[in-house]
DNA sequence: GTCAACAATCTTGTATACAAGATCTGTTGG
DNA sequence: CCAACAGATCTTGTATACAAGATTGTTGAC
């Protein structure tokens, strides 16, 4: 074997279950994947444990490991996490911001705008993300950077669902805009409160779609 | 081998790590770790794998782990994030808090008191541990508490060397004091900006000892 | 005396082997 | 016909073996 393994894997694996090729709650074998990667069992173990550790999986101890499916309750907990975090990601950012963020958010902005004149759902979802990364490094603070990041990626899988509702991403990057606003006056307060908002109403949304996809879930547990 | 290795010995490393008994950019060799614990690499190298996530180790690629030494802009930045969510507890807690909750953040307060009453920084560590904890526990939000108390575990060995600051220890308590109130009242914007400063003012005491500290280092570093 | 190149040694990363717990299946008894 | 149990099978968790990159110490040239 050449070079490592492991974060090649961890990679491949993360964009998996991020894109939605793997299912939440879908169990993860370890000789399936092995084989899959032509590797062996140990780098595929180590990335697992790292998946884990980022919140991407679950590890149940001598059971295997499974696709992370939030309940209701722990998915409404990890938005309000997000909303938290962005909300100091954009007072930080209010206060911070250099140039090149503003360039840069800009351009990420104006990317959404493009996704949304074309009415293009499916590049509005990286467009978003490019957007809400961009606040996080405009704090200048590279740990809660970092932390925002781990936590968006978490939370991608089922983002995923949800800009489907009517309208939703019309309203979406009206929100961005109104967030925009504040964080170039240099209005952290109100950058916060909105960006806090956004990110909760994105929960909200979600709860209604929740409750359609426990339905599904228990539907093909029980067909299954 | 009878049951799982794998949480015993992260647990047994996070111990020793947070302990102090590890000392930041220590290395970590996987033999030595291994034959001390009487077991093999493999299950070394998870628990490796699992601190490495919970950012108490950083390992680098075909050199090793080691003890994660915050530098000075890291640590700022740590705190920083440690402060942010601790406002964010605050707030939640404030809204929410619970009969059961009240009960034990006045324990742990009272705890705190008592080491300041008999003058035992050694006790306030924990008993200041656990006042924190029981606000991320009065948020209700599991998620959060999660983050919080592992962000507040990465920071331990830090934190360690901070409370011997002539006085800190009394007006860390009289802070717990304010933000109680606030808590109690049910005011979450005061007590959000009260556990803020809390939680910076700890940040900014340390960047004193933090150049006191890489001074030590380097002197090390050249001597040895 | 200093620096650079090389070899010996060590450590990590990966593969494979094996043991023990979990799951599945077929059978038996009610 | 269903429930419970025993054996077979599969999967994980750990140990060990081996290959490749990193480190260190030595030697030789300048």
């Amino acid at each position: 074997m050449r070079g490592e393994q492991t974060p090649r894997l961890r990679e491949a694996l993360e964009n998996d279950i991020v894109s939605g090729r793997l299912r939440p709650g879908q169990r993860l074998d370890e000789v399936g994947l092995a084989a899959r990667f032509g590797v062996s069992r140990t780098p595929i173990r180590e990335a697992l444990i790292q998946l884990s550790a980022s919140g991407l999986i679950e590890i149940r101890p001598r059971r295997g490991a499974f696709v992370v499916l939030l309940g209701p309750r722990e998915l409404l907990e990890s938005f309000e996490l997000m909303a938290e975090l962005e909300a100091a990601c954009a007072r930080l950012a209010a206060q911070r911001m250099a140039a090149c963020d503003r360039a840069a958010l800009a351009e990420a902005h104006a990317a959404c705008g493009a996704a949304v004149e074309a009415g293009d759902v499916c590049a509005y979802y990286p467009a978003n993300a490019a957007f809400h990364a961009a606040i996080y490094a405009a704090t200048g603070n590279r740990v809660i950077h970092g932390e925002a990041l781990r936590l968006q990626r978490a939370l991608q899988p089922y983002r995923r669902l949800q800009l489907n509702v009517p309208r939703r991403m019309e309203a979406s990057f009206a929100e961005h805009e109104a967030i925009m606003v504040a964080l170039c006056a240099g209005d952290g307060i109100v950058a916060a409160e909105r960006a806090r908002t956004h990110v909760l109403v994105q929960g909200e949304r979600f709860m209604a779609l929740l409750a359609a996809l426990q339905a599904e879930t228990e539907a093909l547990a029980e067909a299954g």
